[in-house]
DNA sequence: TTATGTTTGAAATTTTTGATACAGCTTCCC
DNA sequence: GGGAAGCTGTATCAAAAATTTCAAACATAA
C-alpha cells in the first residue's frame, strides 16, 4: 500500500503532473475528481468540498478520499498546496504558459508536434487567393455544394458538410462508393461545386466522381496532401494540406483545420443569412 | 455614507484598482488590509479570516469591517470575487480570440494558430496514463468497439472507426438518433467498449446512448472538450481536448489528433496481427 | 452461484470558520 | 482635562465546513 502520511508530497513534479500519472491507478469517483480538477486546474480546487463533489459528480468522501491518496492530510492543506502553487507559477516570468505543469510523456505529445509542423507548412502553402475564391464559391447560394471523400477523408469532407448544411441550402454528402453515386450524379452541371477529398493512397472512386463532375460542368474544389491528388488537373481550385505524421497512417489533421477556417469564413460571408438560419435551426432541435 | 448593499459591487475597474481609489477613506487597520491585500495580490485573500487577519498585524472582525466596506456581504463572497478574477484573467489570453479582426486576408493563419494553442493545451492536459488505458482498450480484440459522436464530432467518430475497423474485429459506428441504436444496443454488455465523442452543446442523444451502454455493464470512453461533456459522469476514461476557435463554431481538429494519435498507438500495439489483416484488404480492394 | 474485498455515499460527528456583541481604547475638539 | 465619536480587539456564538462512521452497492475471484 502507499504511504498516505501527513505530510505534503515532496515535489519532483507539479501536483497535475503527479495526478497525470497516477491517475491509473484511481478508483472510478477518484479518477472524475482528478479530471475536473485538471480540467480547471487549479480553479476547481478552489472552492468547498461540497462544491468539488457536486461539480465532479461524486459525493464529498469520495473527495476526501482523493485529496488524501495525494497524500495530504486533509482538504485545507491540499487548498493550500493549490494556492502556493498558483502564486509561485503566476509570479514567475514563464507564468501561466506552463500553468498545470508539462505532461512529459505520451505517445500523443510527439504526434502533436508533427501536427504543428503540418499546420505551418500548409499556412505557407495554401494561396490566400485561392482559399477566397473557395470561401466565395461555398458562399454563393444560387450554387449547388457537394461534398465527398475517401476512405478516411470522407469523414473530413462530413465535417465540413454537417457545417456548411447549417448556414444554407442545397448542400450534400456524396459516398464515394460508383454504386452510390451513379444516379445521383446525373443532375450535376455547371451550377454545382464539388467540394472533393483526396489524400495519398488516392482512392481511385473519388476520382472518377470528381471527373465525371468535371465533364459535365461543375466547379470542382479539391482538397489534398502536398503531392497532390491526380484530380488537380480537372479541379479548379486545389488547396493542399500537410499530412506527415510519426504513425502508419497519414494526419488529416491540417486538411480539418482548413475545412474549419473555411466554415468560419463562409460563416462570416453569410453572416447576415445564416444568423436567422441557425436560430431557426436551432428552436427546432429545441422545440422538437 | 457608502453604499453598503449585500451585492458585489458592479466593476467598472477591477477590484484592486477600486481598493487604490478608496484606500483614502479607510481607517487605519482597513488600511493594513488593504496593503497587505494589495502587496500580494489576490493570493492573501484566498485563505480564512484569522490568517489574513494575522498577516495583516489586525484582528478578525477588522477584515470583515474591511470586505464589508469594499461592499460584499461576507468573507466568502469576498474570497468568491477573487477567485473569478483570477480565473477570468488567467485565461484570457486564450479566450480573447476577438471575432472582429480582419476578416479579408490570410483567415488561415490566426486559425492555425489557435489550434496550435489548442493542440499543446490538450497535450499538457491527457493524461497519459488514461491515453495508455484507451490504447490497451481499442487494442482488445476480445471486446467490440463501438464508436459514436454528436451532429459534428459524428464526423471524428467516423473517422476513428474507418482506421480502427482496418486493424481489427468488431468495430462499427453507431448513429446518435436514439431511432436508429434501439436496437443496436441491446446486445451491448460487459465486454463492449463505447467510445462516444461530445463536445459543448453537448448533444442529449450521445448522451442517452452512453448512459445506456454504462448502464448495461460496457466501457465507456468519452472523448469531450476542456469543459467536460456530462457523459463524465459515467464514462470510464475521458480524453478532454481543447476547442477553442476564432470563429462562431468551435474547432476539434485537437480532437482529431487525439484520435489519430490513439490509432497510430494501436496499430503499434496490434502490429503482429494487423499487418497481415491490412495486407488482405489491400489484396481485396486491388482484386476486386 | 457464493464468498471476499472494494468502493461508495448518506448521515452523524467534530472541527473550523465567519460573524457579532460589547467593552476598552484612542483621538480630537472644546 | 473632560467628553463625545469613532476604532479596535476579546470573548462568544452560530453557521458552515471538513471529517468519520457505517452499511449498502458493486466488482471480483473462487
Amino acid at each position: 500500500m502507499l504511504k498516505r502520511s501527513g505530510r505534503t508530497p515532496a515535489e519532483p513534479h507539479s501536483l497535475a503532473e503527479r495526478i497525470r500519472i497516477e491517475i491509473a491507478h484511481f478508483t472510478p469517483s477518484e479518477k472524475r475528481a482528478a479530471h475536473l480538477l485538471l480540467s480547471h486546474y487549479p480553479f476547481a480546487g478552489l472552492g468547498t468540498v461540497a462544491e468539488f463533489a457536486s461539480r465532479a459528480g461524486i459525493s464529498a468522501p469520495s473527495v476526501l478520499r482523493f485529496v488524501t491518496r495525494l497524500g495530504f492530510s486533509g482538504f485545507p492543506e491540499f487548498q493550500k498546496h493549490l494556492r502556493e502553487e498558483l502564486e509561485a507559477q503566476l509570479l514567475s516570468p514563464l507564468g501561466k504558459a506552463s500553468l498545470g505543469g508539462g505532461a512529459k510523456a505520451g505517445a500523443l505529445a510527439p504526434f502533436a508536434e508533427a501536427v504543428i509542423a503540418n499546420l505551418r507548412a500548409t499556412v505557407e502553402n495554401v494561396a490566400p487567393a485561392e482559399f477566397d475564391a473557395v470561401v466565395t464559391l461555398l458562399a454563393d447560394q444560387r450554387r449547388r455544394i457537394h461534398f465527398t471523400g475517401g476512405r478516411f477523408t470522407g469523414a473530413v469532407a462530413r465535417y465540413a458538410e454537417s457545417h456548411l448544411r447549417i448556414l444554407r441550402e442545397d448542400v450534400q454528402f456524396i459516398e464515394s462508393q460508383p454504386a452510390l453515386w451513379r444516379d445521383r450524379v446525373i443532375g450535376i452541371g455547371r451550377r454545382d461545386v464539388l467540394v472533393a477529398f483526396d489524400i495519398r493512397r488516392y482512392q481511385d472512386d473519388v476520382i472518377a466522381l470528381g471527373e465525371t463532375g468535371a465533364r459535365q460542368g461543375a466547379t470542382v474544389v479539391l482538397l489534398t496532401d502536398q503531392w497532390l491528388s491526380p484530380l488537380a488537373r480537372v479541379a479548379r481550385h486545389v488547396l493542399p494540406a500537410h499530412v506527415a505524421a510519426p504513425s502508419n497512417w497519414d494526419s488529416s489533421a491540417a486538411l480539418l483545420v482548413v475545412v474549419e477556417a473555411l466554415v468560419g469564413a463562409v460563416t462570416k460571408r453569410l453572416w447576415t443569412t445564416a444568423k436567422p438560419r441557425m436560430e431557426a435551426i436551432e428552436r427546432l432541435r429545441r422545440g422538437e
